[in-house]
DNA sequence: ATAAAAAAGTTGCAATTGCAACAAATGATA
DNA sequence: TATCATTTGTTGCAATTGCAACTTTTTTAT
């Protein structure tokens, strides 16, 4: 996966940063990046790390809007909600972030320079790995019972993994989250899909019959 | 909303199409855009009019993935199912499509002229607003129940027309299709939101008491 | 190695939803 | 303005799902 200064040289990365008023800061586990960022025109990108969008409603519930690990990119343009109260941004772990002004996108010195331009296509490229992250989850999303969000999802990553046998890159629990379904409905699920024999599981091994 | 070649002058704009062996192609209602496409490194970009993407399954069963309209971009690159044979892109209607082709936005030869630049901007800019747009439809479709898809949906209506009141952008049959519930529970569902007084509805005119 | 924490798995039950099959209202078109 | 098409609205019913309240297994940390 491509990374945000992918073939730029640090002396480069350096000016960049400087163009952008950009600043790489580390988190511990269980910290709200919310407090330390400056809401309206940053865009954050995570290097290492992964991070939760959790909102919290009026009787405070807690919704998680999406979790994020390296090279997904959050900030107000892209999360229209992080303006909101509601939203927080907490680190799951031991995170590092990089923070760019988006401004600045548009109004550099360096504009005509190569690493620029390298700059802006690494973000491009990386913005274009996001969309069709977003869409393979909407795919999911919009199917309308468990058993064919699930099969969506298999075949997804089936056609990624080149292989009828998959690997689940999370855990069970957070595949539920991520399909957004009640945990204990889909392991029952899991279970007539492996009564029926349209496929095989065990945790996160699956064999695909269909 | 950005149009891809805002702030480009004509001449410009020629250059930039031989770039990126651009096209714009007019089709009529129904056309099945994807006959017509260089099916690996393309990228569309709707001028006007609008499109279904539309999968079909072994059985004939028929998917609507997504429905596009003026700005929205679609390609192998975002929607990696493009690439399988089961995908279909129809017109809805009068539709003006810009192809670019993704690779030369690497190489190209004039990149360091202004026009070049403000292109690839433009298009970081379109880009954005659709993340942003597929956040807003993933908050909604991550909600269990077919009330919290709605009143998060009027939600965020409410916030962009900034009021109370709010008047849906399409029919209440394609509200259902984009939160992916069945139309007649999402019309029960309005029912008893207008009985426990939490909104008042008459087709596409909404009012919040919430 | 063992305690603690997280994940996986089960089940009963009530609530929600999708589906089917309608009728009524609204909009478009010739 | 008559007709056709689309959208809106209704309801019964079966299937699916979420929720709660567990037990068991696996993983992590000291």
């Amino acid at each position: 996966m491509k990374n945000l200064f992918e073939n730029i040289s640090l002396k480069n990365k350096e000016k960049l940063f400087k163009i952008f008023r950009a600043s790489t800061v580390k988190y511990t586990k269980g910290i709200n990046i919310i407090d330390y960022m400056d809401r309206t025109n940053s865009i954050g990108i995570i290097d290492s790390g992964s991070i939760d969008i959790v909102q919290t409603d009026y009787d405070g519930n807690e919704t998680l809007i999406d979790e994020l690990t390296t090279n997904d990119i959050f900030g107000s343009t892209i999360y229209s909600i992080v303006l909101s109260d509601e939203c927080s941004i907490v680190t799951k772990e031991n995170t590092i972030v990089t923070f760019i002004d988006y401004r600045e996108i548009e109004n550099a010195e360096f504009i005509k320079s190569d690493f620029y331009i390298t700059f802006v296509q690494n973000l491009l490229a990386i913005i274009f790995e996001q969309m069709s992250l977003k869409n393979k989850r909407i795919d999911i999303l919009t199917k309308k019972t468990i058993r064919n969000k699930l099969l969506t999802y298999f075949k997804q990553l089936s056609r990624e993994q080149g292989s009828k046998s998959i690997t689940l890159p999370f855990s069970l629990t957070t595949l539920a989250r991520f399909i957004s379904v009640d945990r204990s409905a889909m392991i029952r699920e899991l279970k007539y899909l492996k009564e029926e024999g349209i496929i095989d599981q065990k945790t996160k091994k699956i064999r695909l019959y269909y």
